[in-house]
DNA sequence: GCAAATGATTGTGC
DNA sequence: GCACAATCATTTGC
């Protein structure tokens, strides 16, 4: 028995010497708990209350609940067979055991999802690298399976002869030796089951690898961070685009919609933590802004029409001129609202009267200056809120036409 | 190689 | 469901 304990031991040590490379960092796994359980239908119900939440077992990093896998929790509940069954289906459908093909059909497909078959080069490399590592996973699986498989007979063959040896002393029955054999056998394939487990997560943190969009992260071109800067800085007053201005937005930028809605989220929080930082910025798209409400008011007599800029109906304009927080801008600069961040040098200070030419030259702005008092320094309030987030349809821009849309106003 | 910038995600509150 | 705040992971600039 002494030599059986040694031989498990040593299996289970090994059953835990995956290579470690194979594995993300705990924290890149953290976000895949959902995706995954989704993917695999697994509600959350199961098991505890966290068992969507990442754990430690052991030598391993589990990225999310294996209730559906966990050997001792499906003891419990049902025959290992049935166990046994999932957990080769699953790795047949990921393409590990059976027939190699390419990666695995399923995996394939996962692949081609995760990299959204969009950039092709891209795509590609990333597929080459998935089913390199794949094959890799499915290499060490079959070795091992079939280490344990030679370890399961050549102890078997050992516990034989040792019963043969004692049943020179002692009688022994062939139910005996059936019941040796039985729980030898057992014994094996809960190793095995152990390994294909093993082998399961290693697939889906592999697989986590892609479906992480963090990983794929890309920054976005410099066009497209020039429109969304314009149209923040041009809307500071009440930097929330509304659905339609977010899909002409991504539109324009060729990214998705939720992509603008992390660009504006992202901003908004730090411009709000660092509004001195992004002062000099500000102040560029201001300039250009004004530059632009320039060329408008050269080209159309709608310059004199401030009170359209913002409105969902103009989104398709919204690059260009928007004279109600270009207003706000520039009473920034000059420091009539005390503006606490801004410390204007004096190139600003002459961008300041380049944008008051500017804006006088576009007609009739004077008023629309002095109707912006009521809006605190860049648009935040003393709360550190966006002055107008809060109530954002009944409050209107003063440059603002009353169909001005917000985003706030589809909620 | 490091720090800053940046896009994405998560948890929380409304 | 959205926005915010914190955080992570990657990219970029030095």
């Amino acid at each position: 028995m002494f030599l059986f304990h040694l031989i498990c031991a040593e299996i289970f040590q090994e059953a835990s010497l995956w290579p470690r490379h194979l594995f993300p960092p705990k924290s890149d796994v953290r976000a895949l708990g959902a995706k995954l359980n989704k993917h695999f239908n697994v509600k959350p119900g199961l098991g505890s209350g966290r068992s969507n939440r990442s754990a430690d077992v052991g030598n391993f990093y589990v990225p999310f609940s294996f209730d559906m896998l966990s050997i001792r929790g499906a003891q419990e509940e049902e025959p290992p067979d049935a166990q046994l069954m999932r957990l080769d289906n699953m790795l047949l459908a990921e393409g590990v055991s059976g027939p190699e093909k390419g990666g695995g059909s399923a995996a394939a497909a996962a692949a081609a999802a995760a990299t959204g078959g969009g950039a092709g080069a891209d795509n590609s490399a990333e597929h080459s690298d998935y089913r390199a590592k794949l094959s890799q996973i499915r290499q060490i699986y079959h070795t091992e399976l079939e280490k344990y498989e030679q370890a399961c007979n050549e102890f078997t063959t050992h516990v034989m002869n040792l019963l043969r040896e004692q049943s020179r002393t002692r009688p022994i029955s062939p139910k005996e030796i059936e019941r040796m054999v039985g729980i030898i056998h057992r014994k094996f394939s809960s190793i095995q089951m152990q390994l294909k487990q093993s082998t399961c997560e290693a697939v889906m943190i592999l697989r986590s690898r892609f479906l992480d969009a963090r990983r794929k992260r890309r920054n976005f071109n410099k066009q497209a961070t020039e429109i969304l800067n314009e149209y923040f800085y041009s809307h500071l007053s009440n930097p929330y685009p509304s659905e339609e201005a977010k899909e002409e937005l991504a539109k324009k930028c060729s990214i998705t919609v939720s992509q603008v809605s992390n660009w504006f989220g992202n901003k908004r929080i730090r411009y709000k933590k660092n509004i001195g930082k992004f002062q000099e910025e500000a102040n560029m798209y201001a300039a250009r802004t004004a530059v632009n409400a320039a060329n408008v008011s050269s080209h159309g007599s709608q310059a004199n029409s401030p009170s359209t800029p913002n409105s969902a109906g103009s989104a398709g304009s919204f690059n260009m001129s928007n004279s109600g927080d270009l207003f706000m801008s520039v009473q920034s600069l000059n420091g009539d609202s005390g503006y606490q961040g801004a410390q204007v040098g004096a190139n600003v200070q002459s961008q300041v009267d380049t944008l008051r030419h500017v804006i006088n030259q576009t007609g009739g702005y004077s008023e629309g200056l002095a109707g912006t008092q009521m809006y605190s320094p860049q648009g935040i309030n003393a709360n550190g809120g966006w002055q107008d987030a809060a109530t954002p349809s009944s409050v209107t821009s003063p440059t603002e036409g009353p169909g001005s849309v917000h985003s706030d106003t589809s909620n």
